[in-house]
DNA sequence: ATCGTGACGAACG
DNA sequence: CCGTTCGCCACGA
């Protein structure tokens, strides 16, 4: 018997998913909720493998750095459609585009 | 099995 | 405050 058992991938989608709307965590509280506590760069490399599929329904904008920056080089697409989407769920962002932890931070 | 890579994190100066 | 350095983990070739 076998139990299949989900890659760490499928475990850090899941979670994600789980974010609630309105809500912001971070690559190292997925890691740590994933069960390896200490796989934050596994973390942001399995979002970084999401499908086109999967950038539907897995609200990777909601995951960002421990500081509460998104943490792409700044000018790529990504990180301004990211910036765009989390202000669309009610996300504010700070002046240094910072986001405060107190307020949309999940758990 | 080993090596290189990456949307990270924490510590250091 | 910033940039740098090291360590961590998982995946593909």
């Amino acid at each position: 018997m076998k139990e299949d058992k989900p890659n760490f991938y499928e475990i850090v989608y899941k979670i994600t998913k789980s974010i609630p709307k309105g809500k912001v965590t971070s690559y190292g509280r997925i890691a740590v909720l994933a069960g390896s506590p200490r796989a934050a760069r596994a973390v942001g490399y399995a979002l970084n493998a999401l499908k086109k599929d999967q950038l539907q329904e897995v609200p990777w904008q909601r995951v960002i750095n421990s500081q509460g920056r998104v943490s792409f080089k700044s000018d790529t697409t990504r990180a301004m459609l990211q910036r765009k989407l989390l202000e669309s769920e009610g996300i504010d962002f700070q002046e240094e585009g910072k986001i405060d932890w107190k307020t949309f931070g999940w758990p």
